[in-house]
DNA sequence: GACCCGATGTCGTTTTTCCGCCAGCCAACG
DNA sequence: CGTTGGCTGGCGGAAAAACGACATCGGGTC
């Protein structure tokens, strides 16, 4: 267990890194924040790859991470992270959707649960489900923040999905 | 962690260590005896010493173990493990008895209790400890292995000893 | 009295149960 | 449109119940 501590767009971005794996990437003043002596001592892990290719999601240049993750959770929560993984880059889905496609469709609101428990932001992009209405309605990091990444999603995308 | 198995009088014995020093002393069929996966590998570990002191129990030319334990349980049962030891060989006390010794005179059940998750049988002698009116009343080894121990003490005690 | 039996009190631990929380959804109503 | 109320499911902590390697007391027996 290590961490060290990255700038980008949205704030300091703390990344926590767990067997050789990165298990963590905290805003500042996110919910559920864990306490920050569980993070381990400041110092070495696959920090480098992971800042580069935060880096590169920033400048517009990636919109898939390829990155080894340690996911820690209940089998639900692991279950709704993978699927969170699988929403491409740009667009949105909504909870109910996403419970849906878990095969629960009535677990939307528990999906809201898991997803805000992401230990992972940015890299798991729990910021691209929304309400069924389209309204953001919620984000451990705040929804200001959950709108910027959204916009920017979007107009990185805006030459090649016109709308 | 790792374990090892030998032969003694009471049939075999799984030792095992943890942190280099003995955590656990299992005999066969015994109650609350941890999943055989929990023993880690079968391997090194300071067992020389343990089974040449266990040797020398059983032959009758040791009265006191002198070994480093590593007992892991929860406060009250370290409490009432380390109460065990002092208990001298040959000798009995009651689980009320004990229980006052510590300072909870009506915790005789709860001493019963902790005695039974007694990780390290024989070096810590959970065998000297019968009901109030001198009935053995249990054993997680079963009543005849700790009828065994018990007679085999006084008998080695005998001639110094004699009733 | 001596003895056995059952009921009761006790205590730390473990297990089970229960309840409140919430980043949702839908329908009904103005 | 906004607002409201009722339903939902998983999670986490709290509370309650169950569980013995006991001890003691009170009645019945003989």
């Amino acid at each position: 267990m290590t961490h060290t501590v990255v700038d980008s767009p949205v704030g300091p971005l703390t990344l926590v890194a767990h067997r050789g794996a990165l298990s963590g990437v905290y805003m500042t003043d996110q919910r559920h924040r864990p306490a920050q002596d569980t993070f381990g001592p400041e110092g070495p892990g696959p920090f480098g790859e992971v800042t580069e290719q935060l880096a590169e999601y920033f400048a517009g240049e990636r919109k898939v991470f390829d990155l080894e993750l340690d996911l820690i959770g209940t089998p639900f929560q692991r279950t709704v992270w993978q699927a969170l993984r699988e929403i491409p880059y740009g667009e949105t889905v909504s909870y109910g959707e996403l419970a849906a496609a878990l095969g629960r469709p009535s677990a939307a609101r528990a999906v809201g649960l898991a997803n805000g428990k992401n230990p992972v932001g940015i890299v798991v992009p729990c910021h691209r489900v929304v309400g069924s209405t389209g309204d953001l309605t919620g984000y451990g990091g705040g929804l200001a923040r959950k709108r910027q990444l959204l916009d920017f999603e979007r107009g990185a995308h805006a030459d090649q999905l016109p709308l």
